[in-house]
RNA sequence: GGACGGUUAGCUCAGCGGUAGAGCAUCCGCCUUACAAGCGGAGGGUCACUGGUUCGAACCCAGUACCGUCCA
């Protein structure tokens, strides 16, 4: 067949678009549950379909699609499930806003109609993210594309729903929860960011007189809602006014003093005030105390009654209290700025506010506990293993999962409220009775996010897919969410699939951080688009950068020059094809071929290395593989095999065509998974394939091994290393051409003096030659004739170094040796290698010592 | 306050008991017919600190300091 000729510079544009086109289209990344290969599958995290694309998602992305690629390639079964979830908050906000810029808000449009106004906000400019995907390269089964909000989904959730209530561990009760007074609903435990912030803390005075007491608050405005003040049975300062009464300020109510041994003597005065309706630990102490609860702010964050504050806005209400309270003589200190924790909404950052209200909640103790045991028993396992601990951490003390949201777009809890008070979960295909209402909220979107490993493959019914692909193989995702996302699908999968866990493996990895190790943010400017670098330097590019610095569980650091180094790499394997088709590089049978030391050197390299990939891949070790394949392909195939080849194919060695073809091919291969679009192009170039996605993963022949041509080369690499540092230290020419004479015969790399002179551009000794310098490297004795007078003092220079060098390694050796502990406790094998050590130091101190009297002087 | 991770070349990171490594950056020299997105060469580190274990410690142990992350 006719090889294109390719151009010198690899343009990823030109062939990333058509590739991915071809690869959809041939069907490549469908999955089929019928075949009777060994199955490989990975559910995608879905992202949100608000989302676009991150380096975060780039990186995750990048490291699922390698291991599909190469699980495919090895023969197995492979599917990679795309999809996104509907991110109630995050979406219901987006469409809200566009309703707000035309003046309206949802609730003039009412429910149904907003609802439909979201489906339409989705098919118009939702999923924005699955081009995104397409552009990195994501090999996804996109027939099997799913949606949280889709029906067989939705009616996953109901389901789940329903045997969870059914088997008592969904209950309805007034808690305190996590209130967004802009978002206007709960949120769980895990929405709630906390950061350290600048605020006040304010004591005041209860009572009077003998009868007072001292408190102190950050939320000075809860105050109006106070029912008691606590302080600890134990405590003495205190033990004369338990169960007295005082007056609460600015209310005129009197409040009682309790005891309750949960309340720190030592944190301020040891008296707190106890607000049971806008506090979780003061909820607690409400309960065991009896003590009434006063709701003091509506949902909007607007303080209800109280008079004077009557209608102020939380931040509005706490300096007017305390002016009110300083007013009337009753503020003890103030301590300005002061800094504590607060929460905030994940979604939108307002400052959350704990509130008692009437939610739904998942009991996750005996979930919680099967997610634990089941990676404490080893049926899944947590890669790297040192971040196992962080997740029992979470799942052992799990709280109690608020899931309902006050929102509309969302799965509607599937409760329904009778005329009496009745209440009854609704299954699918199940009718609510007559006359009947559903409950008005939605569930937290994670609550289907949670089933997505098993909903996605069909689940409430039993397919194929269920069958053959679960549980999946591997889950990868960023340690940031390994407590709750993980956590639940966890709990879930082994809930609803008889106490088999989702996924065998979960790998983690890092965040992607700038070149100094900061975190990427808007607000810093330091945040790099995916897209951009897909656009300048190539999706390979991007995602080889991300997979470079890839180590489990640990951050990856990017820059755009490392993005630039990817992209030479990728054209560095561009020209090398290039290069090897220009002299005719083939794929072929190796059988019986008059292979050379080179020839044996770099099959015997491509053995091991493929064994290193191997094996770095199993243990999700993505910067080793590439670090092994960079090495491989430049420093090995490029810098040596290639030259040696040139050399090879002027002498007629036909040969050498196939094993350029073969290494290349191998090459290639491995290199897919991380770098799908040079390598289809060019493998496809030199194989004649149909497609590298579809080709077979390399695998070792261990008859290729052979340590003999390893040790030759590496002899050649030395003498030739040498030379060259002789060549620059003395100023000449890389291109200049020198005569030399080589003492070649009885060492090593007798065979190889074509090869020598071909890089080193030595000429054959003339007749005028004239040996003006002269030394031995490995084993080799050189004289050249530098076609005029040497630069003694830079050669001196040179030689003095290594001897010095090697005086240096004689007198550690010696010091070892010389050394009784270390002859009787070492292993021999390290006193054989420090004693040939030792040796080899002596031979070349005598030799360089020679060298340099042998020198002109001057 | 608790837990975990980190501290190795200017930057980002490998190495985790037997001669300190890589990429990028720096310096010098080269358009040598695959590649200047390249080629050849060079410089650069008391491996945070203090003790301990060991014949031998960047590596194991203890403590200290600083940084980061999560939880409270």
């Amino acid at each position: 067949m006719t090889k294109p000729e390719l151009p010198t510079q690899y343009t990823p544009a030109d062939v990333e678009t058509p590739s991915y086109e071809r690869w959809v289209s041939e069907g490549y990344f469908g999955a089929d549950p019928g075949s009777s290969r060994e199955p490989y599958s990975i559910v995608l995290p879905p992202p949100n379909v608000t989302g676009v694309l991150h380096m975060g998602h780039a990186l995750d992305h990048s490291i699922m699609d390698a291991l599909t690629r190469r699980s495919r390639m090895q023969g197995k079964e492979t599917l990679w499930l795309p999809g996104m979830d509907h991110a109630g908050i995050a979406t219901q906000n987006v469409v809200e806003r566009k309703l707000a810029a035309e003046g309206l808000s949802r609730h003039d449009l009412g429910r149904e109609a907003f609802v439909e106004r979201v489906w339409q906000w989705k098919a118009e400019s939702g999923g924005q993210i699955q081009g995104q995907m397409k552009r990195l390269g994501d090999g996804v089964d996109w027939s099997r594309d799913r949606f949280t909000m889709d029906e067989g989904l939705s009616r996953a959730v109901q389901t789940i729903f329903k045997k969870l209530f059914d088997d008592g561990l969904i209950y309805r009760a007034e808690r305190i929860i996590n209130w967004c007074v802009r978002c206007h609903t709960a949120l769980s435990d895990i929405e709630v960011e906390h950061s350290e912030d600048e605020g006040e803390l304010v004591s005041i005075r209860y009572g009077s007189g003998d009868e007072s007491i001292v408190v102190a608050t950050t939320r000075a405005e809860t105050m109006l809602g106070d029912t008691a003040v606590a302080v600890h049975p134990s405590d003495e300062r205190y033990s004369h006014l338990i169960g007295k009464t005082v007056e609460l300020p600015l209310t005129g109510r009197r409040i009682p003093i309790v005891a309750d041994e949960h309340v720190d003597p030592s944190f301020g005065t040891g008296a707190v005030k106890v607000t049971p309706a806008h506090d979780p630990n003061d909820f607690e102490i409400g309960r065991r105390h009896s003590l009434p609860s006063l709701t003091i702010m509506d949902e909007t964050g607007l303080i209800t009654a109280h008079g004077p504050f009557e209608g102020l806005d939380r931040f509005e209400a706490r300096p007017a209290v305390v002016a009110a309270l300083r007013a009337d003589g009753r503020i003890v200190a103030e301590k300005r700025p002061y800094l504590h924790s607060v929460g905030h909404c994940s979604r939108c950052k307002t400052v959350v506010e704990p509130r008692l209200s009437l939610q739904w909640f998942v009991n996750v103790q005996p979930l919680a506990t099967a997610a634990g045991d089941a990676v404490r028993d080893g049926r899944t396992r947590i890669h790297p293993p040192e971040l196992a601990k962080r997740y029992f951490d979470w799942v052992d003390d799990m709280h109690d999962w608020c899931i309902s949201r006050q929102l509309w777009w969302g799965h509607r809890i599937p409760v329904w409220y009778g005329p009496e008070g009745e209440v009854v979960c609704v299954g699918p295909d199940e009718e609510a009775p007559e006359g009947y209402v559903q409950d008005p909220d939605v569930l937290d979107t994670w609550f289907s996010s949670g089933l997505w490993p098993f909903s996605t493959l069909g689940w409430p019914e039993k397919t194929p897919e269920l069958e053959r692909f679960y549980p999946t193989s591997v889950l990868v995702t960023g340690y940031d969410i390994l407590f709750f996302w993980v956590a639940r699908m966890m709990m879930f999968g082994l809930y609803a699939m008889d106490g088999r866990p989702p996924f065998r493996v979960v790998a983690l990895h890092g965040m992607v951080r700038d070149q100094y190790g900061k975190k990427m943010s808007k607000s810093f400017g330091n945040v790099v688009d995916p897209l951009d670098w897909i656009d300048r330097f190539g999706a390979d590019a991007t995602r080889y950068t991300l997979l470079r610095g890839a180590n489990p569980g640990s951050d990856v650091a990017v820059s755009e020059e490392w993005a630039a180094g990817s992209r030479n790499f990728c054209n560095k394997l561009w020209n090398a094809t290039r290069f090897a088709l220009m002299n005719g590089a083939s794929v072929g049978s190796l059988e019986g071929a008059p292979l050379t030391a080179a020839d044996r050197w770099i099959l015997s390299r491509l053995q091991t290395v493929t064994g290193q990939v191997d094996a770095a891949f199993d243990d999700f070790e993505f910067a080793k593989v590439s670090d092994l394949l960079y090495h491989f392909a430049w420093d090995e195939v490029c810098d040596w095999y290639l030259e040696l080849a040139k050399v090879q194919i002027q002498e007629g060695l036909e040969h050498t065509r196939v094993v350029l073809g073969h290494v290349l091919d191998a090459l290639l291969r491995l290199l897919h998974p991380l770098v799908p679009f040079v390598t289809e192009e060019l493998w496809r170039a030199v194989t004649g394939g149909e497609s590298v996605v579809v080709a077979s993963w390399p695998v070792v022949d261990a008859r290729l091994t052979d340590p003999g041509a390893e040790k030759e080369i590496l002899a050649l690499q030395e003498l030739v290393t040498e030379v060259r540092r002789f060549r620059s230290d003395q100023g000449l020419k890389p291109g200049q051409k020198v005569a030399a004479r080589l003492g070649l015969a009885g060492t090593m790399v007798a065979g190889h003096e074509a090869a020598i002179r071909s890089l080193l551009r030595l000429e054959a000794p003339g007749e005028s030659f004239n040996a003006t310098a002269s030394f031995t490297a490995a084993g080799v004795s050189v004289e050249i004739d530098t076609a005029g007078a040497i630069d003694v003092v830079a050669e001196r220079k040179r030689l003095e170094k290594d001897l010095a060098g090697a005086r240096k390694e004689a007198a550690q050796a010696a010091g070892k040796l010389g050394n009784e502990q270390f002859l009787s406790k070492a292993p021999d094998d390290v006193v054989a290698k420090i004693r040939a050590r030792a040796e080899q130091a002596a031979a070349d101190i005598a030799r360089l010592e020679a060298q340099i009297a042998a020198l002109p002087s001057g």
